[in-house]
DNA sequence: CGTACTATTGAGCGCTCTCAAAACCAGTGG
DNA sequence: CCACTGGTTTTGAGAGCGCTCAATAGTACG
C-alpha cells in the first residue's frame, strides 16, 4: 500500500516520469534497464534496442561467458545472478577484476582491441543477455540519446575504476573489506534488493585477490567485524546490522591518514 | 637517413598508410592525434573535427584546468608538458589519480555525472587543446567512424585503469616503481620521445601517492635501483639504462608470487 | 646567503602475508 | 547412517615489507 501511494505520488510530480516509468518497465522486460533507464528513449527506440538483444539459456556456476583473449563481439548484461571477471595468468594464477550483480554490463574494456583481456566466469544459476557490439553501434548512430547513454556508461565505468584504484592504493584491509560490502549493498539496493541482507556467491579466496588481500586476513576481517557488531555472517550469507558503522568506518580514512599531505 | 628509409619502405606496404600519414600530419597540427590517429577519418572530417577545436596559450605550473565539482564542459587534450589530476580532500589530502602527457586525453570521467570528480593541475609549461564535448557529440552523431573511435578511446581507458588495479592490488613498492617507469617510458615513446631519457616533472611524493607509497619508499627505491644499475637517476631527470631488466622485473611477478593461486 | 622546501638516509614498529594446522562443509560410496 | 575425501574457512604464531618518525643533506628562490 504504501509502495502504491508513493509511486503514484512521484508520478504526479512530473509529466516525463510516467512514459520514463513505462520505458523502465519495458527495460526490465528486456533487461537493458542499465542501457536506457537514466535517458529519454523514445518507446520505439527501446522497442528497436530489443531486437537486437539476445537472451540465453541460464548459466551456472563455472560456465564462461567468454575467455580471454576471445573475439570481442557482444556486450553482456547481467540479468540475474553473478559473474566474475578475471586475468589469468599462463600458470594458473589468476587475478580477479570485479563482480558483476545484475543490471551491469560486462565486456566493456574489450572494444579498444577488439578481443576480450579478461575472461568472465559465472557463480551461480546466472541469466544473461548478449548485446551484439556491432548491431548496438550501428543503431547508436541513428539514436542520438542512445550514444550519448553509451559514453555515459562508458564514463561510469571509468569512474568506477578510478575509486577502486583509490581503495587498493592508499586503504587498509579493514577499509577494503567495508568498502566492498557497502559496494555490494549500495548496487543490489539499486536494483530493489535487499542493501542489508546477501548472498555472497564467491569465495573468500575470490574476495581476498579481487581486494588485494589474502585469504586469511579476509576471513580475520569476516570475524572482527562479526565481533564488533557490524554484521552477521554465516557461511556465504551476510547480514549487515550497521550500515552507518561501516560508511563510517570507510569516510574516516579518506586520504589524510593513510598518506601524508602533499605540499 | 635510417630514418627517412624505414618510413618510405612502411609507406611501400599499404596504399592506407600515405593517406594514414596524412591524417596524422593533420591530426599533428590540430593536436587531435589521440582522437583520429588510430582510425579512418576522411580529410574532411579531421577538418570538421579541428574547428570545434580550442587551443589555449600555454599554461604554467601550478594552474588549473578544471577544479573538482566544475561542469563539465570539454575534454583537454595535452598538446606538450604535463598535467596531473588528482581527488581533493577537503582537509587538504590528496590522491593522486594520473599523470597525462602529450597526446593523451583528460576528462572522459566526467561525462558521466556532467562534472568533474577530480582536478587537473599542470606540473610544467604545457599546452592544451579543448575540445567542447557537446560539440564533439554533435560531430560524432553524424561521423559513425569518430563515435566508434570514441567508444575504443573510452574502452582504452578502463582497459588501461584495470592494468592498474592490478598494479596497486598485488604488486610490491619495487614493482610499482618499475611499472611506472616502464609506463612513462612507452608512452613517452608512443609520441615520438626518448624512452630512455626523460623528465619526471612531479615530485617524489606525487609519485609516492600515485603509487600508493611513502615518499620515503619512493626514494629508497631510485637508490636501490640506481645502484643496480637500472637507472641513472639526477633529480628529476632519469636515464633508464636496463629496460630489459625492468621489463623482466615486471614480468616476473605477474599474479603468481604475489597470491596464491584459486582452487 | 639565509629560508623554505624537497629529497635522502637511518632506526623501529605495525600491518598484513606466510606457513601450518585444525575445524567445518558437501558430496560419495560403503 | 556414517566414514571418507576434497575443498573451503577459520584460527594461531612468526616474519618481512613498507610505514612512521626523526634527522640530515641538497636545491631553488628571494
Amino acid at each position: 500500500m504504501a509502495g502504491m501511494k508513493s509511486s503514484s505520488l512521484s508520478a504526479m510530480h512530473e509529466n516525463k516520469v510516467i512514459s520514463f516509468e513505462a520505458i523502465r518497465i519495458a527495460c526490465r522486460n528486456c533487461n537493458l534497464s542499465t542501457l536506457c533507464l537514466p535517458l529519454g528513449l523514445t518507446p520505439e527506440d527501446v522497442e528497436r534496442l530489443d531486437t537486437i538483444v539476445r537472451r540465453s539459456r541460464p548459466l551456472h556456476r563455472g560456465d564462461y561467458l567468454f575467455h580471454s583473449g576471445d573475439r570481442f563481439r557482444s556486450l553482456f548484461v547481467v540479468k540475474t545472478g553473478s559473474v566474475k571477471t578475471f586475468a589469468p595468468s599462463p600458470e594458473g594464477g589468476e587475478q580477479v577484476l570485479g563482480f558483476h550483480l545484475p543490471g551491469e554490463i560486462i565486456g566493456l574494456d574489450a572494444i579498444e582491441h577488439d578481443a576480450h583481456s579478461c575472461s568472465a566466469k559465472v557463480l551461480e544459476t546466472t541469466a544473461i543477455c548478449e548485446v551484439p557490439f556491432s548491431r548496438f553501434e550501428e543503431l547508436s548512430v541513428t539514436i542520438p540519446s542512445l550514444q550519448h547513454q553509451m559514453y555515459r556508461l562508458l564514463s561510469k565505468e571509468i569512474a568506477q575504476e578510478t575509486e577502486m584504484l583509490l581503495l587498493l592504493g592508499k586503504k587498509s584491509a579493514e577499509d577494503r573489506l567495508a568498502t566492498f560490502l557497502l559496494s555490494l549493498s549500495h548496487r543490489l539496493q539499486k536494483r530493489g534488493l535487499s542493501p542489508t541482507d546477501f548472498y555472497l556467491s564467491m569465495s573468500r579466496h575470490e574476495i581476498g585477490n579481487y581486494l588485494g588481500l589474502a585469504v586469511e586476513t579476509v576471513s580475520r576481517l569476516f570475524t572482527r567485524f562479526h565481533e564488533e557488531r557490524l554484521l552477521v555472517v554465516d557461511r556465504k550469507h551476510v547480514r549487515l546490522t550497521d550500515l552507518d558503522a561501516l560508511e563510517a568506518m570507510v569516510q574516516a580514512t579518506p586520504l589524510e591518514d593513510c598518506r601524508r599531505r602533499l605540499p
